[in-house]
RNA sequence: CUGGGCAUAGCUCAACCUGGUAGAGCACUCGCUUCGGGCGCGAGAGACGAAGGUUCGAAUCCUUCUGCCCAGACCA
């Protein structure tokens, strides 16, 4: 492609409603424009790039025995009405009517879709296994779309789906599709952890993230640094603690300290000088569902105790007290509970149930909350002073001791979730009627697994794990071109070494973007490190002196080191070079 | 949805508080000049989110609407 041809629109400011690296490097490379919030135009390199991705993604999806197949985006309300999720999606599902009034949603997911598939076609045992998958455009209206392309109300997904006649098989497919996507992260040269997840409101039994390790991520996993243990830290089990430290300590008084202005866990631990592991953080929480005003009842208030070095695990928590959800209390209804401002609760006199998380029952003579403003007791012991539920409800920590192996411990990575899979079991099958006959001629549902990808969302993924301050570094694989050459100047040999090369290259198959603009060297360099080929060949009259071109990866950092080839060189040294990365993508 | 904030040229921002008819940088057009890390000079074209109100007069004050951003619940 030339450059002068093409459309890329680079734009030297970053946009103002940016806040991560993808989304100011797509838009400042010219790979993305914004439509709307959650909606974005793929221009001619950006949808390269997602092409790109996709190829992989149905590379490896066909190798693992998955067909591909088509449904529709826009779908009639029946089938979400049928398994109850036209009501438990709620306002996520994008819904509108048709000319005759009749109700229709767009696509968010497709288990329903495909299982009705499932129901029509496959009748026997001996249909099965089978897997079913698409890349398709999906539509959810997020309560808040954002970080550019990693989270729209419009977004491409692989969505693949298997059917099995028993919970082994169903495992057999779950663990194919495993695999298939640690290929698909592997070619795409990303850094990545595969974790134990909470299979949420997609439901089912088992079920795994592919976390693509980013410091941008808004997910917090935890993995052993010993054994392949990682988890999300929603799930990541903890080890119990045999005894808290210090148990032999004699018990101490209780004793009520005027802690003036000091309410966080940081601010008392200084102030009384004790360390955090000494404190119980109380938080109040609400139990079950709260909205929806006008409730019949007012929402329980729960007081959830861990230690001050540690933080709740909400999803925990709920499970604990066997209710959906919790939501952090409002300032008003902890200074109801409490009777005093936000900071200063603690278990002693609590008048509600109290959840203390094991690590903080062991505490002894610990500091916490007086349940007065501006007043802390220490000297606090669980018995004497108080008592509540002991349940494991924190989180996951750094450093924390791994709950697999004996000498592991958990390090804390952030990722951004760039797949998900699940082990489905019956849910969708039984609800609608998808069943097989066996050889007995008896009925039994489907035994279901899906899969999801996050393509679009990958595309901004790969860039937050490779990129610098000038731009972005494609791995290249998903590169839109493999090689930049810039032209400097334009006199008749640098012509004409440039067009030769660009010939030559392309037919080895390597994908070439040439910088043949009437622009300043100082532009097209800038140009091609936004872009972040990774390759990039400049050609000018210095080096062509002694019949070389200059070869720089866009990984070397220094500017100025680039290798000189000669040309006649070039071509075979660059083609090499690109397949190799194909082959063996870096990480 | 809850809580904050924003909306002025293609982009990034100023003028708004204290009403008097809009200014810069980048980008764009033309000319000159220059050519190895977003050169330099000159000339030009280009904008107050929408509706209503207050006023002699509204980008500026008020109301409503729309859109967008940030923090939260959610998720590929």
């Amino acid at each position: 492609m030339l450059y002068s041809r093409a459309l890329i629109p680079t734009v030297k400011e970053a946009p103002a409603d940016a806040s991560n690296a993808s989304h100011t490097l797509l838009v400042r490379g010219g790979y993305i424009r914004k439509v709307g919030a959650g909606m974005y135009d793929f221009l001619p390199l950006g949808l390269r790039v997602l092409r790109k991705i996709e190829s992989i993604v149905r590379e490896e999806m066909d190798r693992a025995g998955a067909q591909e197949i088509l449904m529709p985006a826009l779908l009639p309300a029946e089938y979400f009405k049928e398994t109850g999720r036209w009501d438990v999606y709620g306002d996520t599902l994008f819904r509108l009517k048709d000319r005759k009034g009749g109700e229709f949603h767009l696509g968010p997911t497709h288990e329903e879709i495909v299982t009705d598939i499932a129901r029509r076609e496959i009748k026997s045992w001996r249909d099965m296994p089978k897997n079913l998958y698409q890349i398709q455009t999906k539509f959810r209206d997020e309560p808040r779309p954002r970080g550019g392309l990693l989270r729209c109300r419009e977004f491409i997904m692989k969505d693949a789906y298997s059917f099995d006649v028993n919970e082994d098989g169903a495992r057999a497919s779950y663990e194919r599709m495993r695999d298939a996507y640690c290929a698909v992260f592997d070619r795409m040269g990303l850094t990545y952890r595969l974790v134990a997840a909470d299979p949420g409101a997609i439901g089912g039994s088992t079920s795994a993230e592919f976390q693509v390790l980013a410091d941008s991520g808004e997910d917090a996993i935890v993995a052993c640094d010993n054994c392949d243990y990682a988890a999300n830290v929603e799930i990541a089990t903890v080890k119990v603690p045999a005894e808290g430290a210090g148990a032999d300590e004699p018990l101490a008084d209780r004793a009520k300290v005027h802690t003036p202005k000091v309410g966080s866990i940081e601010d008392v631990s200084a102030f009384l000088k004790l360390p955090k592991e000494k404190f119980l953080k109380s938080l109040v929480y609400v139990a079950g569902e709260q909205r929806g005003a006008g409730g019949a009842e007012p929402p329980g208030l729960v007081l959830a105790i861990v230690r001050g070095d540690h933080d709740v695990n909400e999803i925990r928590l709920a499970r604990a007290l066997g209710v959906d959800e919790v939501f952090m209390a409002t300032d008003q209804d902890v200074e109801k509970a409490t009777s005093a401002k936000t900071g200063f609760a603690g278990p002693v006199g609590f008048k509600g149930k109290v959840v203390v998380d094991r690590a903080a029952s062991l505490v002894k003579n610990a500091a916490t909350g007086a349940n007065e403003t501006d007043h802390h007791f220490t000297g606090v012991n669980r018995g004497r002073d108080w008592d509540g539920e002991v349940a494991d409800i924190r989180l996951a920590t750094n450093g924390d001791p791994c709950p697999n192996c004996a000498t592991g411990k958990l390090k804390t990575y952030k990722g951004i979730e760039g797949g998900h899979i699940f082990i489905l079991g019956t849910r969708y099958s039984a609800q609608m009627g998808a069943t097989y006959s066996d050889e007995k001629q008896e009925k039994h549902p489907i035994v279901m697994g899906c899969y999801g990808i996050g393509v679009s969302r990958l595309v901004a993924t790969a860039i937050e794990q490779n990129h610098d301050k000038d731009g972005i570094k494609w791995p290249t694989s998903i590169a839109p071109y493999h090689v930049q050459i810039v032209t400097v100047g334009a006199d008749e040999q640098v012509t004409s070494t440039a067009k030769k090369l660009y010939d030559d290259l392309w037919a080895q198959g390597v994908e070439v973007l040439w910088d043949d603009r009437d622009e300043r060297p100082g532009v097209k360099f800038k140009d091609a490190d936004l872009l972040g080929l990774p390759w990039r060949v400049t050609i000018g009259a210095k080096a062509l002196a002694n019949g070389n071109v200059e070869v720089k990866p866009r990984t070397e950092a220094d500017p100025k080191k680039a290798e000189l080839v000669p040309v006649a060189d070039a071509a075979r040294v660059l083609a090499e070079r690109v397949k190799s990365a194909l082959t063996h993508p870096s990480k």
